[in-house]
DNA sequence: GAGAATACCGTAACTGTACCGGCACGCCAA
DNA sequence: TTGGCGTGCCGGTACAGTTACGGTATTCTC
């Protein structure tokens, strides 16, 4: 509809002129650029090379991309992204939200600078309001791993409420009854569902919420071990824990090898997976698992789907996490482990 | 220099034909998309959209890309590349060489219709091959965690032998003379690397090699244990073993806390880490540690580097990679630990 | 105060792609 | 046989955006 001819021509300036302003080059007046941004704005212009559509999507992050925080989680997710796109011929660039974009230019601009036609965004913690700035923009545009309330912003997560919940049932089977639930300490979407789902398991066998029994970390292998310590150095410890992220379940699992403590004959865990670090460590551990492939896989198809097709429906989609077991979890012990020094491991009646 | 105008006046057909062949449109003909095909190689042609300078490079990988088996490794390289081409202002694209290639057009021709202005080959296995196909068309390209012998391919992989000696010499100065050798069965540049090391360090010491010391698996988890097994099944076993991948080190890190075999009390263990993996497991292993981030990064920058100053240098870095000391090697025992059953040990003087 | 340097912008030339129409050929029915 | 119709292939042209070059006005320097 637009182009950047129209637009000179209704701004009274040359075609040169809108073409720098549009592409950040020095040569441009501050006053002239913002002049142009607005009115590309207002148009609704959208670039396009020769007369080619574009076939990429982005992939956006906030911040610097692939933390190796998070284990073998973004791996997964963007092997997910490249394979959904590709089913449609699809390619996928990576982009940094931080990185090369003009404080003046609005994400639309920004984004096919990039020539990309649709972003899938990877928020990390609390950025979802990127989301929506993008969506009023109305840039096609998914978040993956993550939600929002906005309901004209597209998503698919991951709901790990039921499984946390079964998760936690499974441990009241076997007979326990004081279990601790160990969390990442920002608590965003995925975390409030593990705890409403650890919550409603407890309600539902009548067990009241100890709030000590709740201990707070970031997701780290050392988050794991401290809020191990924390659990256990309580006076009535509890002979389960929950802990609802795959690293500080790994640095807990370890924390028990230094100890001496038995899993789970002295104390069961329940742990959370992305892949498969549930099979790399010992004992294999029983978790709520989310398959981070198959998250980036629908949220690349329903992009790419959406923009072949041109019909700018809303989805959002939660998808359940499974909950699989393994050799961490067994009988309540007759006696409960206890932390009594920090070496030390004393066994209670 | 070459244009679509050119080529088609040189060839007596006009631009649309020429555009069509370029692309892969279905309305022209096999004989006159062949003859647009070769005049284009030869006349050296490279698009250009409007007149921009496309600032986007490829990272291509022969399969599909990301495999889950080589845990964060990936992860690592991914950002490092990204991180480095953000330096000079320039995006990555995935590619996946399998994906939308017509077997016609040249890597050139395909990369530029990807729209990407060099590659970075993520070589999987035995497939150095590609970078001299690509080398030879002189599309700006390197290989990446991976070496070839052709003058004309540029690399940046990393050499473990020198590591992989000092590695072994530790284990020799705690006074271990059988030490074994748990390697990949399939042996590219890398695995050759630490097996030369591994023979070095022996000669060195003046203890012979034994054949029936080095066994060979997948790299894998149940690799890791299987070779473990191996090992420790043979009638005079090591009392120390070298793990070249970090997936069979886990493996026979679990294998042993199964067993009850104590590490490094009963057996010394060293393995090998892309990332900090040995910072995850029980205890933590003493390991030759590879960068993948800086692997990554250093290939992006070069290649821009290389782009951005338009002067097509050769390029070919060794990174030397670490050895670090962890809990998994100590003293050699007095009894070596013998595997008699699946599941039985015995400690033999 | 005159010359030089710089900031800013317009004209025009250039890139590649898509739409539309035309030509040649083959097939089918009257 | 002949006219009509569909299809494969290609050319002309309009149009997308970018950049080289040059011009004008303003500012800086001596």
């Amino acid at each position: 509809m637009s182009s950047v001819r129209k637009i000179a021509s209704s701004l009274g300036v040359s075609v040169a002129t809108v073409s720098r302003a549009l592409n950040n080059h020095p040569d441009v007046s501050a006053e002239t650029r913002q002049r142009v941004l607005e009115a590309a704005q207002t148009a609704g212009y959208l670039p396009q090379v020769g007369k080619r559509q574009l076939t990429t999507i982005g992939l956006a992050y906030p911040t610097s991309p692939v933390r190796p925080d998070y284990g073998t989680f973004e791996s997964m997710l963007l092997a997910g992204i490249v394979r959904g796109a590709n089913e449609r011929r699809f390619d996928v660039t990576i982009i940094n939200l931080e990185q090369d974009r003009d404080p003046l230019e609005s994400y639309t601009q920004f984004f096919h600078r990039k020539g990309v036609r649709g972003v899938v965004l990877r928020s990390l913690e609390a950025t979802p309001r990127l989301a929506i700035d993008i969506a009023e923009e109305r840039f096609p545009c998914i978040l993956v791993a993550d939600r929002c309330d906005d309901p004209r912003v597209n998503f698919v997560d991951s709901d790990s409420r039921g499984a946390s919940r079964q998760a936690v049932d499974h441990l009241i089977q076997l007979g326990h009854t004081r279990i601790g639930l160990a969390i990442h300490n920002v608590l965003d979407s995925d975390h409030q569902d593990r705890e409403a789902g650890y919550e409603e398991a407890l309600r539902e066998a009548g067990i009241p919420r100890d709030p000590q029994m709740t201990v707070r970390a970031p997701a780290s292998p050392e988050g794991g071990a401290m809020m191990l310590n924390r659990l256990l150095e309580h006076e009535n410890p509890p002979t389960a824990i929950y802990f609802t992220n795959p690293l500080s379940t790994v640095g807990a699992l370890h924390r028990c090898l230094q100890l001496g403590i038995r899993v789970p004959k002295d104390l069961s865990i329940v742990g959370f997976d992305d892949g498969d670090v549930r099979l790399r460590t010992f004992p294999n551990f029983t978790a709520v698992c989310q398959d981070a492939h198959a998250l980036g896989m629908e949220a690349a198809r329903w992009l790419t789907r959406s923009l072949a097709s041109d019909q700018p429906a809303i989805f959002r989609e939660l998808r359940q996490t499974r909950f699989a077991v393994h050799e961490s979890t067994g009988l309540r012990p007759v006696t409960a482990v206890r932390l009594v020094g920090p070496y030390e491991v004393k066994r209670e009646i």
